[in-house]
RNA sequence: GCGGGCGUCGCCAAGUGGUUAAGGCAGCGGCUUGUGGCGCCGCUAUUCGGGGGUUCGAAUCCCCUCGCUCGCCCCA
């Protein structure tokens, strides 16, 4: 075997495929064009700072899985593991943050460097929304609204939504002080990794999945009674409003997130049917992060979603696309060019059209329109060139012979009406 | 980075030491060189992820390697 192949962790995605992903896109863009979300686009590429800076150092995905490599300038770069930074990155350098209010999506492929499984590979693609400027607690409700409605309009069922609070950065810290005491004193009651993390990021050890860890923080502080009553009222709120708003969450204090910007406000909605990979969207309140990276004190918050596991998630209703409309059976010179102009004529219609170019026989281009379930054909062989016309037929069954009509050239009403009578009228939008 | 499972045609697979590597789907050609479905006929792996070894003989046993996959960690 000598072929080359692609990439560990990298996928094709082939046509068949694609139209799964054609029409989650599709979806998705609908609904943030209504919900007057803009679009916006960032290179992939980025100074490897950049990320060491906004995500943090000590994260997992800045210490172990980025993609970085030096340039032909020797200057670092790393293929983006997220896309907030970038965002961040792009308002404070063309300005873009005098502009107060701000709603923000891209969409494009992410890199980590990690072991592939199930919902996980090294370029995958996200989904970002970024609300900028935003400070409201109506902005985390509006967030947390588009992300599930989104996935609702998807026809996703099972999911769980989960939330929890970080405090601003006086609580965490003053939380952390309290906490990192406590772990001094139970450091060695922990779970290798967690005593690992003391050091790195100590909020995620409240994220470990290790059982006898989980008993023993039972009784470690917690951050909730670090909270300053502002940071407590907006909870609430957030807690009521969603209630409220009908979206159904589970309260869960360990929720950190793995990212160093996070503030206040951070949610996740998982499903069950993902297997161990269950995060769909995660997201959060990052009122610092444009301040930390040069900008002026913006607050902010977003959500990411994984497309990939998102196909995963969506019903196979969505894997159908329409099927060709009319099959352009075509075979000698001339009769070869009355078919190409036809089919350009034709495409100015909302149709599907297909023209044979393989020249094979009459036999072999009809099985062929048989297979691809084509609506229609038309049959242009020298006997219709050389008097001008073509036969269209439905074929939506062997014995619809008796539906066909032969049609000249340059007989555009009568092909018009055609057309109305037998197609566009169930055309899909 | 650490564990488990698996690699036979484009896909799904049988074969588990003896000289032809089943079968199905898909594909291609024909029956039918200007008319679809179905059917029938034919073609499609000098080779079993790669390399080395054991053996008279290996897809089948051993070693190494590569890849895939699932899980841990972590995340989307």
């Amino acid at each position: 075997m000598n072929n080359f192949k692609n990439l560990r962790g990298t996928v094709d995605l082939l046509p068949d495929q694609l139209i799964k992903w054609q029409n989650v896109e599709k979806i998705i863009l609908e609904q943030l064009f209504r919900s007057s979300v803009k679009e916006i686009r960032t290179p992939i590429l980025e100074m490897t700072d950049l990320f060491l800076r906004g995500i943090g150092e000590g994260t997992d995905v800045v210490s172990k899985e980025m993609y970085t490599f030096l340039d032909r300038g020797k200057r670092s770069c790393t293929l983006r593991p997220e896309g907030t930074a970038s965002v961040a990155r792009a308002l404070i350098q063309n300005g873009l943050l005098t502009k107060p209010f701000q709603k923000l999506w891209y969409m494009g492929p992410m890199f980590r460097y990690e072991r592939p499984q199930a919902g996980r590979q090294r370029q995958f693609h996200q989904l970002g929304v970024e609300f900028i400027g935003y400070e409201s607690v109506r902005s985390d409700i509006e967030i947390i609204t588009l992300a599930w409605d989104i996935l609702e309009k998807l026809g996703i069922k099972e999911l769980n939504l989960e939330i929890n609070t970080l405090g601003d950065h006086v609580d965490r810290s003053n939380f952390q002080k309290a906490f990192l005491k406590w772990l001094e004193v139970n450091k060695n009651s922990l779970d290798q990794d967690s005593q690992r993390r003391i050091d790195k990021n100590p909020l995620r050890i409240l994220d470990t999945k290790n059982i006898k860890t989980k008993k023993i923080l039972e009784d470690s502080p917690r951050l909730f009674d670090f909270l300053s009553e502002k940071s407590l009222d907006r909870y609430l709120t957030i807690k009521e409003k969603l209630k409220l708003l009908k979206i159904p969450f589970i309260e869960n204090f360990n929720l950190v997130r793995g990212l160093d910007y996070y503030t206040h406000t951070a949610f996740e909605i998982t499903s069950g049917l993902l297997g161990s990979q269950a995060t769909v969207c995660g997201g959060g309140r990052y009122d610092n992060l444009i301040n930390q990276m040069g900008g002026a004190e913006i607050p902010a918050i977003g959500f990411a979603i994984g497309l990939e596991r998102l196909i995963l998630l969506s019903g196979n209703e969505l894997e159908k696309s329409r099927e060709t409309d009319i099959y352009i059976v075509n075979k000698g010179s001339n009769a070869e060019t009355l078919a190409m102009q036809l089919s350009r004529k034709l495409r100015n219609y909302n149709l599907i059209t297909e023209l044979d170019l393989s020249g094979s026989s009459f036999s072999k281009q009809l099985k062929k329109a048989n297979k691809l379930k084509s609506r229609c054909i038309i049959v242009i062989g020298d006997i219709e060139a050389l008097k001008n016309e073509f036969v269209i037929r439905l074929f939506i069954n062997v014995n619809s012979k008796n539906q066909e009509e032969t049609i000249s050239f340059g007989d555009d009403i009568k092909l018009d009406n055609w057309l109305k009578k037998n197609l566009l009228s169930t055309v899909l939008p």
